[in-house]
DNA sequence: ACAATATAGTTTCCTAGTCAACTTATTGGA
DNA sequence: TCCAATAAGTTGACTAGGAAACTATATTGT
């Protein structure tokens, strides 16, 4: 039998483990709220910014154009966004927080805080400082947008 | 406008995005190999052990007894694993890899390997053992059971 | 012994995402 | 100027997984 290494030598499957499980966390946490992850994520990234095209927030997400589109069909659904035609572009269109949605933001945002919070407190200071370190390498130097601010 | 924490301040984001990302990678890598990330894990659970029953794999894979029976279905379809029935409980039977399944393991881990090492390259030895170290310590703490070896 | 309960696995319905084909609109070149 | 190439967004087919209902078999308590 050839030698075959284990899953876990992998550090992908590691991160995957971890990331699911923290995922679910999340997701039955705001599920009370009646938004998914996902959502959650659109409606932050539509906070505090003008009109966002499509195609700009599915760079942001890093998710497909397809993804996006079905994604706002739900929050446009839930009449937490909404969408205005392109003057100069009519292939276009952008996507804008309603008052509602607007409204929403705050509430997930401190659930958002206490799940990441309660979840990561198994760790100590200077582990999360660490791992927020080298997650942020990981996502600059694989170019994955993921660091909309700084 | 109140105070509403970025994406990036919350470390199950970036976790997501990070892991996101190396599953897509890895999944196109052993795309050409005729399986998916879930196929390829469930078949390395199953390699040099004896035949297991589903229950234990869906505790050994983090997933649901449905999400398992699915993608047995799929791998039976492939013809990677076989169904064994129980002599002592009927209810229950037994999964284990095909001569096939076997021989196809240590390629899919050669592919494994070789995603891993390419994705986590950016990093640096003493970054990788502590991010390893780090993602043990949330798997451990949080008993997500991903670590079937050590 | 048998009814109540528990367990193993499957199935159905749902959300969620990719990829590729498609529609419509825009732009650039000959 | 008009046709080809490109771009924006949507849609359909597919994989993937969770939750809960369901079937069949075992176990337990009385």
């Amino acid at each position: 039998m050839p030698t075959v290494s284990d899953l876990s030598a992998h550090l992908g499957y590691l991160l995957r483990m971890t990331s699911n499980a923290v995922s679910q966390d999340f997701a039955r946490a705001v599920a009370d709220a009646g938004v998914t992850v996902a959502e959650w994520t659109m409606l932050r990234s539509l906070y505090g910014s003008e009109a966002l095209a499509p195609s700009v927030l599915a760079l942001k997400m890093a998710l497909t154009r397809g993804a996006i589109s079905k994604l706002a069909d739900r929050l446009l659904e839930k009449q937490f966004i909404e969408r205005t035609g392109n003057l100069d572009d009519k292939r276009g269109h952008s996507l804008s927080l309603t008052t509602s949605g607007e409204k929403k933001v705050p509430t997930l945002a401190r659930i958002a805080d206490a799940n990441d919070a309660a979840f990561f407190s198994v760790l100590n200071d200077d582990e999360r400082m660490t791992l927020r370190r080298i997650l942020k390498v990981l996502i600059d130097k694989h170019q994955l947008t993921a660091t909309p601010t700084d």
